[in-house]
DNA sequence: CGTTCTACGTAAAACATTCTACAAATGGAT
DNA sequence: ATCCATTTGTAGAATGTTTTACGTAGAACG
């Protein structure tokens, strides 16, 4: 429809204003067609629309961002080794898609530091939300961030924030599936391996471990509860000997996470306990390697891609005004396999 | 330094020009110590920084976008699953870092039609470069892409292209090595499981199919050379049972992946087929999985965060005004482990 | 003492969009 | 016809940087 108007034509990039010349109409107007915004008459909107498929425009997000929003949203990861991002990401992902906005991913390395670049990063791009996953910071670090930009959270216990969205799987619910099956099973000498827990206090393993608890106590097993906790990076192989060692040598363990539980299966395993006979583990996050055939693990699954849903779903409504904070849970399932 | 001029104070944002009404100077002087221009004395810039500090000033980078660089890096991945990737990540990472560079991340899911939308997307936000981690574009949309935006390939052997840079794993020395382990111990009908090529053809498969070919035709095994291909997402039990059946059953498989390697390993030890007596595996990537005690594989190391690094000093000089096209490879090396 | 450099700063344009007024056109009611 | 309300489109300010072109002060030089 229409020719370029030389106007701009010798300039090889094509702008808002290309695209005005060529449909004959304001830049304005132009505009408003892009965000559909009220007062254009189909007849424009398909000129201009016209005009934009055939000279191939594209809206420059740097400019976009300066005034209005820039259907972005920033997603951050503590890193890309956990094998439960990916299934929380590609929920995340296919959930944006549908609302059209356009998903990019910062790696914090679980520093700290690192987190807080990246985040203001997203802010700087004038992002339009930021998505954080199971983030380093603490309760009032993000409530910081809140202000500045929306901000969802998944991953962290904290239903009186009011600034931010939270989203979580229910972590007690899921430690007690977990514990309970072990139950059934017949052990009672059940132990917990736990991460160590951060300051701050909102981590999903408080949570498991009040879960666990919860179970213990349900089945009055309350006087051999033992949690073990262990570093992030700590060599599986003493902490396991640790644990066999204890003075109550356990017949089952809960584990927080796959990560663990498949090394704890591994060395188990290879220093000659029998799984499940000596020794029943069950893990958490049902990750692909626990379900191959030679490991074999039972683990709790936490339904990341239905929680990435919502997550995207939250932080859009907030997007889009809402100012009062929502907290959000999701049910986890057990996942039965011949470790426990 | 100074007190803040009165000028803007009342809205909350603190930009370019809050900093210079506070140091008491221009906004281009406030500018130009921040790209630490020419023409700034120590004392200008002493200031300025010192204006900075307390008020906390972060520079917009969709400002930036608009007229010069952004210090934002886009990169690439085709998926999060495969266990490779944090490993590159982490690489390109901590090199961009020190270069006082953001990273941000967009994850294609394999899906050509989102690879582009995600590469326009960094090139929208008006990012300085962007590094692709084994695309699934073509050579020609690649160099497309190149023509818009500093681009350097990661996994894709191209060596002719003129418009991007590309680094690579020696493939076909990867291939040889573990080709030549087998054969050194005294396997002699080693097959290869290789990855049904796409039409461009520029994939890291159909190079390790050529280092594979070398390596049985050294050894004068030429004619029991066989590659089975199989399509992503297959059943492994299936591809090992063809395999197994064929007219020539092999004693050793080279495997393009860990990720098919485990799979392989897996359906093997459950059906029986001792590993590596009866069936001798060396896979690709030494992903962590690969490690473990119970699966215990040989594989390919590619030395994924020194060709991180490497990517990312070749993209840096690109975007620093190279023209000429570089094509770079790093040499693999082979962890032996039980399994062949 | 006048001239010419040089080093340091500055003013203002440019970037690509959104958005707030406002103007013009249309149409219905009197 | 006149008036009012609504719909449709426009001009232009605003956004926060970089960058170009220029001005100025002081030093060096004759």
């Amino acid at each position: 429809m229409g020719v370029v108007a030389d106007e701009k034509s010798r300039s090889g990039k094509v702008t808002i204003r290309t695209v005005a010349a060529d449909a004959g109409v304001s830049v304005a107007a132009v505009s408003k067609v892009l965000r559909n915004a009220y007062g254009v008459s189909d007849q424009l909107r398909e000129r201009v629309e016209a005009s934009i498929q055939t000279l191939g425009y594209r809206p420059s997000t740097a400019a976009r961002g300066m005034r209005g929003k820039t259907y972005a949203i920033g997603v951050l990861l503590v890193d890309m080794a956990n094998p439960f991002l990916p299934l929380m990401v590609d929920g995340i992902q296919s959930a944006l898609k549908e609302a059209n906005y356009k998903m990019l991913i910062g790696v914090s390395e679980a520093q700290a530091q690192l987190e807080h670049s990246l985040i203001d990063s997203m802010i700087d791009m004038r992002m339009d939300g930021v998505l954080l996953i199971a983030p380093r910071l603490s309760g009032e670090a993000l409530a910081k961030v809140a202000t500045q930009i929306p901000t969802t959270v998944v991953g962290h216990h904290e239903p009186t924030a009011e600034r931010f969205d939270t989203i979580n799987s229910n972590d007690q619910l899921g430690a007690r599936l977990a514990v309970e099956a072990l139950i059934e099973a017949g052990h009672k000498d059940i132990h917990m391996v736990s991460l160590h827990s951060r300051p701050g206090g909102f981590d999903v393993c408080s949570e498991r471990e009040i879960g666990y608890r919860q179970a213990m106590h349900g089945a009055g097993l309350q006087d051999r509860i033992r949690i073990q906790h262990c570093v992030e990076g700590e060599d599986p192989g003493a902490l396991l000997s640790a644990v066999m060692a204890a003075p109550q040598r356990p017949d089952a363990i809960f584990c927080w996470s796959d990560l663990h539980a498949v090394d704890l299966l591994n060395v188990a395993r290879v220093q000659g306990i029998a799984v499940p006979d000596d020794l029943a583990i069950v893990g958490y996050d049902n990750t692909r390697v626990a379900a191959l055939p030679l490991i074999n693990l039972s683990s709790i699954d936490q339904r990341a891609k239905q929680m990435g849903g919502l997550a995207v779903e939250t932080l859009l409504s907030r997007v889009d005004g809402r100012k009062v904070a929502e907290h959000l849970q999701v049910d986890p399932i057990l996942v039965r396999r011949s470790s426990g």
